[in-house]
DNA sequence: AGCCTTCTGTGGTCCGACCACAGGAGCACG
DNA sequence: CGTGCTCCTGTGGTCGGACCACAGAAGGCT
């Protein structure tokens, strides 16, 4: 057994006892040690800081090879939960890091490469999560204004985070920079969106914003062409992103809800984006 | 140069002349097979169906060895971008499939194990999303009553996908078996909760909200025994369910909304999941 | 005491090998 | 001539061993 040279669908392995899901059988090696780390993971026996074991200690462990291990150390790296680092110290090795943006980044991204998701769902997606996170916002932000009363059920923005609509303030202000390149004013303005759902201090608000606007940068940097004047569009999208930021302030979330649909609407709308990719599709 | 050993950071390979995005330096071998394939998919030249090149031959193509190529395949097939399988003929290899839901449950379900997404995060973005989801379902499916007339943002669901709405009405008759399992019971609820998001035909909020539901499945099992009593809660939900599809027929998108929120957020509040995972959070 | 050299552990990469598998080609037989 | 079986081939899956680059840690030298 020790030596085996375990092809496809062979060796259970009979050593992850498997936690309480049945979810997948893990016939493939890699699986077992991904397993193994969500396990790990789930039982709180891994959190973030932690260093995983060295790659060749647990293929020992877990009785699979160190390619089968690295695989899923792979994994969770592009998803965002371990950082990989060369060398020796405190900062080598694999360690548990739990970065969700890019991890939600990379999963969209490709999906929309690969036309899983087509550009026009990405759009409506932000057409209906933007405006909710808004109102959401502006609730919660009306709630912290008139008292501290706790309602239980999605009211919880911690003032602390409520700094990141002063971060989306200072980007907004930064727009205001007369010579920009469309290419730097969409980037602030990708960050201003990505700020306001910050603001609402859920991270996995935050991480679905951020992957919903970076798996289609790439479509809005070629879209720019099409718009009848970058001139009189990036002074709309300027005044319009401070009528949203005041909207939130005033805790008016009918106002703030509408104020970026619109906002949203109307680019994709102006500068036609969906039909952008509209390459080929008739056959 | 052909069997060069090569360390960490040594040869740029020389090989991918970087298709437009400078995004990632692309050091690591692996990142190379990954940023190749994505590219092609991004060009249009892999669509889902198209079988990957071989792993071997691709390492050649590509001048990195198999094993990186595996790994760039592995973290494909885990986000749901390819399907491998084993053996020769039009089925066998790595093909293009493109199923976004599973690669999304998977990066919210590893985050929330490993504490980059706190549960209550998830279930706050249910509550900020789900009724969005619920006030635009109701939002098309009154226009599409009144008429096809097309708005051009965030109108479109077509009358084909509504046959969701259908099927999760099906869900809901198949609720209402009496001596059901809390565990079949949520897993049908689940069920319809995302068929609710399928009939908004975006494959987006779909996949998203497979994801929010998926994540924190395990959880929402764990804090039934806090529920006060399985039968009038149960009963509560299965009534709620219908007065949600109602409104959504009945086209009235604020009471939608509303009744979605209060159906989540009652039954999180009755389960106190969030709690049900506080474990040892003081330190 | 402080600096420099060496050692060690860790991920990164590559290679070559073998296994299991599923079609397909080709042959033998009816 | 058609049918069925057998062998071949291509493909992913896994393994083990090797070496490189790197960054601390340990230890010795000045």
């Amino acid at each position: 057994m020790t030596t085996q040279q375990a092809g496809a669908a062979a060796t259970p392995q009979a050593g992850t006892p498997a936690p309480m899901q049945p979810a997948a059988p893990a016939s493939r090696a890699w699986r077992i040690a991904l397993e193994h780390v969500e396990a790990r993971l789930l039982a709180g026996e891994l959190r973030p800081g932690d260093h995983l074991p060295p790659e060749r200690q647990l293929a020992a462990d877990l009785g699979v090879s160190r390619s089968s291990v690295r695989e899923a150390i792979r994994v969770l790296e592009v998803l965002g939960l371990v950082r990989t680092a060369t060398g020796s110290g405190p900062n080598a090795g694999a360690i548990i890091v739990a970065s969700p943006d890019g991890g939600m980044s990379a999963v969209m991204r490709l999906h929309v490469a690969g036309h899983g998701f087509p550009v026009a769902d990405v759009v409506e997606a932000r057409l209906v999560v933007e405006p909710a996170i808004a109102a959401h916002l502006a609730r919660a932000h009306a709630r912290n204004r008139r008292g501290p009363e706790q309602t239980d059920a999605g009211a919880r923005v911690d003032p602390g985070h409520m700094s990141s609509l002063h971060r989306a303030s200072a980007l907004l202000d930064a727009m205001d920079t007369p010579d920009l390149e469309p290419a730097e004013f969409l980037a602030l303005d990708a960050r201003f969106h990505v700020a306001l759902a910050e603001a609402s201090g859920n991270t996995v608000l935050t991480a679905t914003m951020a992957g919903l606007r970076d798996s289609i940068e790439g479509y809005v940097l070629q879209a720019v062409p099409n718009l009848p004047s970058w001139w009189a569009t990036s002074a709309r999208l300027r005044s319009e992103h401070r009528g949203i930021v005041e909207a939130i302030l005033a805790g008016d979330d009918t106002d703030a809800s509408r104020r970026v649909h619109a906002h949203v609407a109307g680019y994709y709308s102006e500068s036609r984006i969906t039909q952008a990719q509209e390459h080929a599709t008739g056959s």
